[in-house]
DNA sequence: CAAAATGTTACACTAACTATAACAATTAGA
DNA sequence: TCTAATTGTTATAGTTAGTGTAACATTTTG
């Protein structure tokens, strides 16, 4: 498990888009400014998209926008939004089937086992936002709460 | 990292070899009992007779035998043992070399808050040992104290 | 309708893990 | 001293996961 790439690139992105707020930006442009593959951008965003922490546009000046508030959105949103694997996991699918009384025992209890230290680490992470990152290395948010319709 | 199947089947040979005690085990003897192979086994009882968690013996009559106090073999140190990547890690190693401002300092704080989070999953991981598991399970230890030489 | 953009799928390449085999080194005992 | 049993180590092939990249359908602006 382990932490990989895609999540120091998520966090970039989110960052990039704090700053630039509210100017959507293009995969391009984002991929452009912390050094990675355009489309592979697209990729993470896309899910970050489907939890609503960013929004999108398509089309000629479409682009991607922060959607939440980066004091809101949680090192620990972004990792599920992007990793569909536990960090800490034990893949029992595939050991072997002769469902001996003790290979059972032992398995199921190891699931619990490794259960019980993702819930650690899912609470260290819940303690990390955009925001606090954002402060860690002197960059400047521009979030503001979108407008919303006046009467 | 991920925690991998290389740590239960690890934890599964400490638990054996504590019912075992003082009976050494066979490389063939302890891969059988948890289903695993032999060779695979050995490689890995080799990391943890390095760091005298395990005793082995070549040979005829030889084996393996544990070591400590199931007490006080802790998970955390079982896992470092048999790992060598951290269970919560991020490599950069290979990301590409510009050097531009913003990307080193952007690795550098990532290589901290994921060492942050790494502290806590060893933090969790040293509160659980052999016997606790064991306990569990329902396992019970044989080990005792080895003999020391009496007057 | 054309250009620009996302969203999605596919594919090759690499890295890591697993399972297994092979063999050298070591040891006990006949 | 020889043989069998055992660890310790290395090598190899197969599988899985991750990365980088390309391709293309879809959507949207003007």
């Amino acid at each position: 498990m382990s932490a990989s790439i895609k999540l120091s690139h998520s966090i970039k992105a989110l960052c990039y888009l704090a700053e630039c707020y509210p100017e959507p930006k293009t995969s391009k442009d984002i991929a452009e400014s912390i050094g990675a593959n355009a489309s592979k951008m697209r990729q993470l965003l896309s899910m970050l998209v489907k939890q609503n922490i960013v929004a999108s546009t398509q089309g000629v000046k479409g682009g991607f926008l922060l959607n939440q508030d980066p004091a809101k959105i949680h090192l620990q949103e972004v990792y599920c939004s992007i990793e569909d694997r536990k960090a800490f996991h034990l893949d029992v699918s595939h050991i072997n089937g002769e469902s001996k009384d003790r290979t059972v025992l032992f398995n199921n209890y190891f699931l619990e086992l490794f259960a019980d230290v993702q819930v650690e680490i899912e609470h260290k992470m819940k303690n990390i936002n955009i925001s606090s990152i954002m402060r860690n290395l002197n960059l400047k948010s521009n979030y503001s709460v979108p407008n919303t319709k006046t009467i």
